[in-house]
Formats: structure tokens, C-alpha cells, sequence
DNA sequence: GTCGTGACTCGAT
DNA sequence: AATCGAGCCACGA
């Protein structure tokens, strides 16, 4: 029985709280990080998501900045703007200053699914 | 190996 | 309201 020095769940982890999030709902990275048991982690997240494929099923538009608005990076080579248009076909609305109101539209994950702490 | 960077966040100025 | 600094950690140069 060997022990991975390197836990490749870490990212799944991450993949796996992503997947919970409802059509027509965001979540922050920090509330995915602190829900994958990674509080203070949230670049991590972002990173985690960097990996992914456009094309994935994982629904990575569904995570924005705790400002309730897109990240956005060059780095992403135009991924952001797709990111906004999806949001938008799922309902969510964009305030004039491009931000989404997260007391409307913030994921909150019923308790009893996991086993949480808060 | 070190160093800078970044799809982040929070509290203090 | 805007900016700053610190904490965070994987990755590439």
C-alpha cells in the first residue's frame, strides 16, 4: 500500500464540487475552494479550472470572482467572453458594470447533501 | 533549486 | 469606493 505523495484528488476534488453547481446558479472560487476542504485555496481553484476543456462537461462557467464578476486574463485567449454568453443563456443576469448580483444568483448547496462544517 | 506569476480573497488603509 | 499587502500554491522559466 503505497502513499501518493502527490494526492491527484486534489483537483478532482475541485472538478467534483464544480459539477454540483445548478443551471442558472454561480459559485465563487473561494466557496468551491472552502466546499473541496481547501479553505484560503481559491487560486487553486482558478487553477484547477485553467486545466480544464472548453468542451468539458464540467460546467466551469458557473464560477466567477467573489466580486460577482468574470475573471478575466489574456491568458485565457477569449474563453471569458464565452464564459458571459453562457451565463447569459442560462438566465443570469449582467448589471451595467458587467457584474452578476450574487444575492440572486449565488449557488447555496443544501447541507444535508455532505457531510459540511460551517 | 529559486523566483515570479496568476481564472483569488480578505482585512486594513 | 479604490488600492494595498499578505496568504495561498502549482507551474514554468
Amino acid at each position: 500500500m503505497k502513499i501518493e505523495p502527490t494526492p491527484v484528488s486534489t483537483y478532482s476534488s475541485i472538478y467534483q464540487i464544480v459539477r454540483q453547481i445548478p443551471h442558472g446558479k454561480v459559485a465563487t472560487y473561494g466557496q468551491v475552494a472552502d466546499l473541496a476542504s481547501l479553505y484560503g485555496k481559491a487560486r487553486l481553484v482558478g487553477y484547477a479550472l485553467y486545466r480544464v476543456d472548453i468542451l468539458s462537461d464540467i460546467p466551469w462557467h458557473r464560477v466567477i470572482n467573489a466580486q460577482g464578476e468574470i475573471s478575466q486574463s489574456p491568458a485565457r485567449y477569449g474563453a471569458d467572453a464565452l464564459q458571459r454568453s453562457r451565463l447569459e443563456q442560462e438566465g443570469i443576469e449582467f448589471s451595467p458594470e458587467e457584474k452578476v448580483n450574487l444575492r440572486k444568483y449565488l449557488w447555496r448547496p443544501s447541507l444535508n447533501s455532505e457531510d459540511r462544517e460551517i
